[in-house]
DNA sequence: TTGGAAAGTCAACATAGCTGACATAAAATC
DNA sequence: GATTTTATGTCAGCTATGTTGACTTTCCAA
């Protein structure tokens, strides 16, 4: 396989000659990549009858445990209106649990379940063997470019907010 | 900024030390990229009426005139009755013709219209846009790392497809 | 103490996927 | 020439997930 895909959009001191053409092509592989990144995710919750809001939800809420819908809706930048919808079908299914808050009732913080936490492992590990796979294909390098363009390419607010997120990550 | 952002997923000689928290932050970082990527075509599209699905349609109709409804489906991984009701009302309102062949009557051919030109500009000139701006913010060799990644996580069928797609890139 | 803001819920609607069934016309095959 | 397959389009109906608007409960501050 051809191992400089890609590199014509770079000459070789690294400043960049990148045609209007190039720049959609980097537009098409974004579309056709996100297909497949969704793809295993979307099969195991077509099993259970559920979709990718849901699988956002589940995801957020098994990061960050007692997170308020307050907080969730900001990450997920729906209506509050769509993602109670999703949360209420989460909730009488039993995978996930809401407390009212102890400080602030109106507040509530969600929890995965013990039901909730297997179906987000589940989603979880076919998830990242996808990203493994496709690291591994590409080379530790190219991770490292991958993440730097994404995280450019993020609106502002998101990109804070996801550095924020980040912290906890360096092990 | 920290320049370094992602590279504690790596080692220094290369290897790839990644847990698992740090392939699903990878995940997030896809997750809100792809909102970013999206944003400026959305806002235009919902001035006029449209909504993502007429952003594909309208894309690769644009890049490949005369391209017939069979193939616009294959590549857009949708049912042909949701992919008619996008062309039927983007037909109707004058943004993209559609002849039947003269080799094979059966086929449609499908053309932008120059309205339709019009928007396709519009909507490619903003993706562009933030494209290159990322691509900027990341830097040369991020921008290979960015593409091989993302190949390597598309669905085989559709790597495949996408590279034929990209055989007329090469200036 | 009261009035506004914040958090969450309910109702109704729109968009864009999906499946299934069917129609038509043209091409391909027997 | 008759039959089958292919390409396309359409109708009906369902689901998932967005939207706005109106409402309740709760909190806080003037």
């Amino acid at each position: 396989m051809d191992d400089r895909s890609g590199s014509d959009a770079l000459d070789g001191g690294g400043l960049l000659f990148l045609t209007d053409e190039q720049l959609l092509k980097g537009s098409e592989a974004m579309f056709f990549a996100y297909r497949g990144f969704t793809a295993d995710p979307d099969r195991i919750l077509a099993d259970s009858g559920y979709g990718r809001a849901h699988h956002r939800a589940i995801h957020f809420i098994g990061r960050t445990p007692g997170t308020t819908v307050n907080n969730l809706l900001a990450i997920l930048g729906v209506t509050k209106q769509s993602l109670n919808r999703v949360l209420r079908s989460l909730i009488e299914d039993g995978l996930v649990e809401s407390r009212v808050g102890t400080k602030d009732k109106r507040e509530r913080h969600l929890f995965l379940t013990d039901t909730g936490d297997a179906l987000d492992r589940s989603l979880s590990d076919a998830q990242r063997a996808r990203m493994r796979a496709a690291y591994s294909a590409a080379g530790p390098e190219a991770v490292q470019g991958f993440r730097k363009v994404l995280e450019a390419m993020m609106d502002p607010d998101m990109k804070r907010r996801f550095n924020r997120m980040r912290e906890g990550e360096k092990r």
